[in-house]
DNA sequence: ATAATTACCGAACAATATATTCAGTTTCGT
DNA sequence: ACGAAACTGAATATATTGTTCGGTAATTAT
């Protein structure tokens, strides 16, 4: 790719998640990020069409990075190395506490309901495939759909929570608590 | 207060209750709620300065009428008859299931984050008063506030997920699901 | 190196939505 | 029946979106 697109494109991003940050996705403008980022107009609409087509890139852009990594990761991990139940999540964690790609950002800020529903969307797919950690003679009688909802919900919210309450606690910790809960 | 001025704010939020069970917040317009209500631009404007105290409103009406009712109900009902660890949530899904207000046009609507997010602030409200039912050996360890949140974001998302899969469960077994994950 | 391509600029524009104003009409409470 | 309060609807200013276009600069290919 053109080095020129490159950057315009990281610009975009770079502003957009700054904004996210500070308030929520509709009341960001376009002129907002144009400015932020410091582009013409017509050199957005040739990038995205609109501004929830942005975010849907964004999403991508984070998420099959974070997702896609762990899932190769745990081709790997999961078969020959780790057998311990909260790997996946406490790897997720630990990415978050690092702050990949400024996704705590998205998270902290508030109303960023779109983003969440993309992180839980891609969060339920993980954890349909990690159900097995989590059967046991309670909940055998719950619909599964209900029991995925409730995993991906759980730890969303767990996220929410630490990054809230200024992640005073370890990566660790609160993987603990989410398995507490669960 | 005035006839015509209650008839006119009831025909408002009767419109926009509506057209939140059709499309998202964000994309209905003045011009849409006031065509739907059948009032003049200027009559909307005198009753609420923006679309945003609308929804403020709608959810102050909505809330304040169920929390209130239910905080009444059980200071009655909750130290002379009904002492069953579920009876506030069991009572909140039956309410729910009855359709009280059309709440459930609200829940089951896309988007309509800024209501869950109301929702939610009088349900931790109501979860803080009623902690002592989930204390356990298990959960002591556990930051209060974390479990505050984690039992009023179970409750929104066991709604939601019993909205969205077409609410075939009756309240009762909601409600054993509900306590089941917690 | 130079030519062709690709990307960016930024101002202008149409379309849409918001929020206010105001003069004129209807309805309410007493 | 009368004054006060509420509604009407058209006109207006402002803001945002998405498009267009002629001109400029950077990149790539030959």
């Amino acid at each position: 790719m053109d080095r020129r697109k490159r950057k315009t494109r990281e610009a975009i991003f770079s502003a957009f998640t700054e904004l996210l940050s500070e308030k929520n996705f509709e009341s960001i403008t376009v002129g907002e990020i144009i400015d932020s980022a410091d582009i013409g107009r017509a050199t957005f609409y040739s990038h995205f069409e609109t501004k929830d087509s942005l975010m849907e890139a964004l999403c991508e852009e984070l998420f099959c990075h974070i997702f896609d990594a762990m899932g190769k990761e745990n081709e790997h991990k999961h078969i020959f190395e780790c057998d311990a139940p909260d790997s996946v999540f406490l790897h997720l964690f630990l990415h978050l506490q690092k702050n990949d790609n400024n996704i705590l950002k998205l998270l902290s800020g508030r109303n960023n309901d779109l983003f969440l529903r993309y992180f839980k969307k891609h969060l339920t797919e993980l954890v349909s495939s990690q159900m097995h950690l989590f059967e046991s003679e309670k909940k055998k009688k719950l619909p599964e759909s209900f029991l995925i909802n409730h995993i991906s919900s759980t730890f969303v919210e767990t996220i929410r929570w630490w990054v809230e309450n200024g992640k005073k606690e370890t990566a660790e910790t609160v993987t603990e608590y989410f398995f507490s809960v669960l």
